[in-house]
RNA sequence: GGAGAGGUGGCAGAGCGGUUGAUUGCACCGGUCUUGAAAACCGGCGUGGUAGCAGUACCACCGAGGGUUCGAAUCCCUCCCUCUCCGCCA
């Protein structure tokens, strides 16, 4: 949520600010908006004001013993008017705040300008994409060829868009997320996690989801809870309704959960492979930071999310999105794309990104700042570390041979006993 | 699932219809004392909002939301959560 008192004192810049990610900003509701609320809450004042001093002085005469009918007699009106004023005021800032929660986050002065995903900006590349002899083949293919990989199944267990993963693959995929837990918690200084796979509400309005992209989630009314999208929901949401103290930031988690996506929008779209399902696997690194940092932080956690793929050598590059691409929360954002020989592109894995205080306002997290004693509210920031069902695919197809085999990259085969490959004859 | 108890400031814990935004203790911050520290003593110490240049004034908040009342932390209703015992269960 963006800040109220810059939405009403100058409607104007936001909207400026907007308009860079193609978003425009109804001034005149604005303003109509903030006329209508100073008076209603003035006159609302004022009545509750009135009422409470005639209370006090029909306690004080009550205790000294003499007739108060005469004095309630006076008040009575009084409720109903007080009432009608708090119920209209009521009315007014569900409205206003409804309006506030659909406006997406400024972007960061140093976001690309642009309309879409086109006009995104390359900043690094890692790695060369290695030439290959033979035609290599996609993660389909190598995964049917292995016995491992199966989608057939998937759909009749539950739907198109699921997976099965069975045998080295299951084993392989969990190696990942071993590998990434483990770099980022011992090497980095990330704390690990456990957390609910199903949140309320609450959170996921905490961290943006709700109101406006609920047709993204899957939804469980009968109990009121929502299946997570990412990691992000639950693990920022543990500073909800928390004011921390300053050595008590930065705040770091590293947690590992299922991700589950309706995809609504993408009909038609990746619908070969796992590279968009309804279910997928995700370690997710998610800081709360204080506000004048959080740009060194973007910068620090986007590369511990490419130092995993650096260790297990796979091509990539970073990019900045511009300001119509950004999503809804973000500030500013950088996305990491793996190469994928079969499609001989760059494929996102990761998407790293500095909310400000977006979710923060939304959540009331807040730390105490030594400069002014206040709670003020803190910056939140996430990154995928990574997208663990995209990095199978991408080791699967960097690390393929002719034969259809799969070499372990380096850093894996201490968790798969030592095996340097995973081939269909095995 | 059955039976009971309870949710009050950073924590502990009073208050159970009136001047209580809330006794007190601990923690925390400032001061006195001390060579320094501790102890003791004095003072301060929640959040959000409205008006104002400001000093300041006013409003709201005692799990959440409704209701009763001139007036609610205190009474009533609904919901959420926590704890204890029994049952069931990975």
């Amino acid at each position: 949520m963006l800040d109220p008192y810059l939405l009403r004192a100058d409607p104007e810049s936001v909207a400026h600010s907007l308009s860079s990610r193609g978003v425009v900003l109804d001034l005149a509701r604005c303003r109509d908006f903030e006329i209508r609320r100073r008076q209603l809450q003035m006159e609302t004042q004022e009545l509750q004001t009135l009422r409470n001093l005639h209370s006090k002085n029909i306690g004080a005469a009550k205790a000294r013993g003499e007739d108060i009918t005469a004095a309630k007699a006076e008040v009575a009106t009084l409720g109903d008017r007080l009432k009608t004023a708090e119920q209209a005021l009521d009315v007014l800032q569900a409205e206003i705040e409804s309006f506030a929660l659909m406006l997406p986050n400024v972007p960061h002065s140093s976001v690309p300008y642009g309309r879409d995903e086109s006009d995104n900006v390359e900043v690094s590349r890692w790695g060369t994409a290695r030439t290959f002899p033979f035609i290599p083949r996609d993660h389909v293919d190598l995964g049917a060829r292995l016995k491992a990989m199966d989608f057939e199944v998937a759909t009749t267990i539950a739907a198109s868009r699921f997976v099965v993963l069975s045998g080295p693959l299951a084993r392989l995929q969990r190696a990942l997320i071993q590998f990434m837990l483990d770099t980022h918690s011992v090497a980095h200084g990330y704390r690990e996690m456990y957390v609910p796979f199903l949140v309320n509400a609450a959170s996921m309005r905490g961290t943006g989801q709700l109101p406006k992209f609920k047709e993204d989630l899957f939804e469980i009314p009968t109990q009121g809870l929502y299946l997570i999208p990412t990691a992000e929901v639950p693990v920022t949401n543990l500073a909800r309704d928390r004011i921390f103290s300053a050595e008590e930031l930065p705040q770091r988690f590293v947690c590992h959960t299922p991700c589950f996506r309706s995809e609504a929008g993408s009909y038609g779209r990746d619908t070969r492979g796992m590279i968009r399902q309804h279910q997928f696997e995700k370690v997710e690194l998610v800081q709360m930071v204080a506000p004048q940092e959080s740009y060194a932080r973007l910068e620090e956690l986007t590369g511990h999310a490419e130092s995993i793929l650096q260790q297990l050598e796979l091509p990539y590059r970073k990019v900045a999105l511009c300001a119509g691409d950004l999503g809804f929360s973000a500030a500013k954002t950088y996305d990491l794309e793996v190469w994928l020989p079969s499609q001989e592109t760059y494929r996102e894995i990761s998407s790293c990104s500095n909310f400000e205080d977006f979710q923060a306002r939304r959540l009331m997290a807040r730390w105490r700042n030594p400069e002014t004693g206040k709670p003020e509210l803190l910056h939140t920031l996430n990154g995928s570390g990574l997208a663990v069902g995209r990095t199978l695919i991408a080791v699967m197809e960097n690390y393929q041979e002719a034969d259809g085999s799969i070499g372990v990259p380096a850093v894996l085969q201490a968790y798969l006993g030592g095996q340097t490959t995973i081939s269909p004859a095995g």
